[in-house]
RNA sequence: GUGGGUGUAGCUCAGUUGGCAGAGCACUGGGUCGUGGUCCCAGGUGUCGCGGGUUCGACUCCCGUCACUCACCCCA
């Protein structure tokens, strides 16, 4: 096969039907918690100034430093699609002043993303994901919020294999002093060149490596636990106390950083094991210092990103079923030139009425219609033809029953209606 | 960026020591001139990913290349 002249670009996922439905579907329910919870959703742009996720998001990072779509535009501005959704959160609220009124603002936002990397199960270039907000409050209830707002919208989905994982980051008071005990640990043991430039740029990442062998090495590593201030100490145990009381299980992950340099105190990941390699399916945290780096005031904040596509495969996984309900109530069907004109005006109709209606199109073998109206999954046929018309009638089908009747033309939007509502209850 | 696997019909895939490219599903038409789901008949599509090489002859063997895919680092 020579194949098509255009293929999508590479490491995209498209939703093909009837899979769209089930990507909209996952996308809903995992809003809905937030939505609950007095969220406001905002649309944002989905590329901003390279500078903001330079200095947002850490120019250590990976997501930073490897893993950017960025180009110059023809004004000669430097731009970057969107990698995550935090830094333009903020962005947007230090630019219309969104702090300035009641705190804290809670904001969720969804849409795609997109991160430069080989494409693999789970991973793509194009990523979909779900994010809430909330900014202008240090309360430890706000952070048992958020992740409670993930925690339920799993749940929404009918997923029951997936972890919550938490950790505490430390803060600017009590964090300094760690990273230091940790980087004095990490010259004592051996690694290769990528991790040791990794220590001396960011030292915490280095925990987060996977590797087997590089685990085994850091494991008399220090801990942040045991480094905390008095404050985030508290902080931390309310926050395990608020999640205990309304029943999220989560597993204490001391190891856990993750790959953004704005967090601080609170960060949590949720695990799902039936994706292959990448297990992480959404993830957060609290990130107090973010606003001052993009040079607003303080503002302190948390909040996730939940990625779509994961969550979709994590369902698949564990073959729950979405229960995608039939699109279809009603399909029509013409013989004859005539009566397709009548046809299209009936479906109009039945429409206007709120009836989900389609109808077979090409003059196809009546045959054929009856088939293509099978396969719709509408409850009931709807044809006309010349005899039809000249009675004024519409043959009204029951295409699980199979029986049919004549219905007068001009009753025929509320018996089907009356039909609809009857199958219903 | 590095490694493994796979490329044959719209989809899922067969194809024997190298000998004319197949099945199922799907699609369209027909089987009583106006009736679907089961059944029967008929129909069509392929640069066998692409380019070289070996050979009388290559989907099959060799080399290269591209794509897809899985994995590593890391992340949603």
């Amino acid at each position: 096969m020579s194949g098509p002249l255009y293929r999508a670009p590479r490491g995209v996922l498209e939703y093909l039907p009837p899979r769209g439905e089930e990507f909209l579907r996952v996308r809903e329910r995992l809003a809905a918690p937030a939505r609950a919870a007095g969220y406001s959703y905002l649309e944002l742009p989905v590329f901003e100034q390279t500078a903001l996720y330079a200095r947002g998001v850490g120019e250590s990072t990976d997501v930073v430093s490897k893993e950017m779509y960025s180009f110059t535009t023809r004004g000669g501005d430097e731009v970057t699609l969107r990698p995550e959704g935090t830094a333009g959160v903020v962005r947007a609220v230090l630019e219309h002043g969104l702090d300035r009124g009641r705190l804290p603002v809670k904001l969720w936002y969804a849409g795609p993303f997109f991160r430069y990397e080989r494409p693999q199960a789970g991973r793509y270039r194009q990523l979909q994901q779900l994010g809430i907000e909330a900014l202008g409050s240090e309360d430890p209830a706000l952070d048992a919020e958020v992740i409670a707002i993930g925690w339920e919208g799993y749940a929404g989905l009918g997923l029951r294999g997936v972890r919550l994982d938490l950790n505490t980051l430390g803060c600017a008071v009590c964090r300094p002093a760690y990273r230091e005990a940790l980087v004095a640990f990490l010259a004592t043991i051996e690694m290769d060149a990528e991790t040791r430039r990794r220590a001396t740029v960011n030292p915490l990442r280095v925990l987060d490596d996977k590797r087997p062998e590089v685990r085994d090495r850091l494991a008399e590593a220090p801990l942040m636990s045991t480094f905390l201030c008095a404050e985030c100490r508290a902080h931390h145990d309310t926050v395990r106390t608020l999640l205990a009381d309304v029943g999220v299980p989560w597993r204490d992950e001391p190891r856990l950083v993750r790959g953004l340099d704005y967090y601080t105190r609170t960060t949590f990941e949720f695990v799902h094991d039936g994706l292959g390699a990448q297990s992480g399916i959404g993830g957060g945290g609290r990130y107090d210092g973010l606003a001052e780096v993009l040079g607003g005031p303080a503002l302190p904040g948390i909040g996730f990103g939940l990625g779509v596509d994961r969550t979709l495969l994590a369902v698949e996984a564990e073959g729950t079923g979405l229960a995608v309900a039939a699109p279809l109530d009603v399909f029509a069907v013409a013989l004859g030139p005539e009566a397709g004109r009548e046809v299209f005006s009936i479906v109009v109709s039945l429409r206007r009425a709120g009836i989900r209606t389609d109808q077979a199109f090409g003059n196809r073998a009546l045959k054929g219609a009856m088939k293509a109206a099978d396969r719709s999954g509408a409850a009931y046929a709807v044809l006309v033809g010349s005899r039809d018309l000249a009675a004024d009638v519409a043959q009204v089908k029951d295409l699980v029953a199979g029986n049919q009747t004549a219905v007068p033309l001009s009753r025929l939007v509320d018996t089907l209606t009356r039909l609809l509502q009857e199958k219903d209850s």
